[in-house]
DNA sequence: TATTGTTATACTCTATAACTATA
DNA sequence: TATAGTTATAGAGTATAACAATA
């Protein structure tokens, strides 16, 4: 009654019998403050949530404090960036942002000045989502920032582990094509 | 101030400096909704914020659907079936969710009679916060299920590589500090 | 004075439906 | 009739401050 379907490699806490003493362990993870998180060292959402928790933390800090960009307004502005002439129809489909979100979002850099909205004249229900000179800028700035960033979110991982560590997420990331 | 999630992001092109590893042939992906992402492959938060998009929804399938049960709430009742007096204290730097925010999540478990709180004897302050009968029996269904559950997550990867990811993500989160 | 937990408040993200303007 | 985008609204999540009880 394994409750482990993949082997135990060096790090993962607890097999299936244990019950008790999370600190009885080698190596706590501190992020669990002391508790036995056995029963949901399988579980994906977890501990992606747990690996959340400081790259969050680190993006606020490098990204989010002093440019003053959310998570998924860097996304956006990273996105607009490398793609001439996208529209807010691909915006919420590549971001699975549903469209009144995507029109709040944009609604609040150009206000920022950071984007502007140009009518689609050859489908004029459509909008190409373009930046601002201003919005380049941060753009250019905040891709820059974000090289640094990364440095400090995996500089405990070999450069294998993370090309590894970004692969397999997209393994796992390649479901939502269902 | 909040920091909102990584938007959910289809698949980036995989990272092209990595030179690769016999575990997985993964290969570049065509671009999503013809969008270029490359300038966001090296991002963890946006791989994470990906990884996560079919882990949720298999998760509403198992287990927030059935069970009623959000993420969040079924973490909870992990580390409580797990953990003898646990604290709110405990649960809420473990979670990384703050004071009144466990408040109003044990408040809506203590009203489904999933778990009660008894004061700690000891120091007043504190509470222990423990499973009902009822609640017990809803961990143990939902831990049964969360191991059906990861087999669906983590079908396209091998044993090797999901004992890998979850490693990988534990080193990730051991960044945490508090 | 510090800590555990609660209450109150405000802001953000999300989901949905209904609306417009175009096609 | 279908699509791109907007507006309006409600639900849920979270952050913060102020507070109570206890140490």
């Amino acid at each position: 009654m394994s409750m482990h379907a993949y082997p135990a490699v060096s790090l993962p806490p607890a097999d299936a019998d244990y019950t008790g003493d999370a600190m009885s362990n080698a190596k706590p993870d501190p992020a669990a403050h002391g508790l036995d998180q056995s029963s949901l060292s399988h579980v994906l959402g977890y501990q992606l949530a747990q690996a959340d928790v400081p790259v969050k933390k680190i993006f606020f800090k490098y990204i989010g404090q002093p440019l003053q960009l959310r998570p998924v307004e860097f996304t956006i502005l990273m996105l607009i960036a490398n793609n001439e002439n996208v529209t807010q129809k691909q915006l919420s489909q590549a971001l699975a942002v549903s469209a009144p979100n995507i029109t709040i979002l944009l609604d609040r850099l150009a206000e920022r000045e950071l984007v502007t909205r140009v009518r689609n004249e050859t489908d004029r229900r459509s909008q190409h989502v373009l930046l601002t000179r201003k919005g380049a800028t941060l753009a250019r700035k905040a891709h820059e920032v974000s090289l640094t960033m990364e440095q400090e979110v995996l500089k405990h991982l070999s450069d294998a582990e993370r090309g590894m560590l970004i692969e397999l997420l997209q393994k796992v990331a390649r479901h939502r094509r269902i």
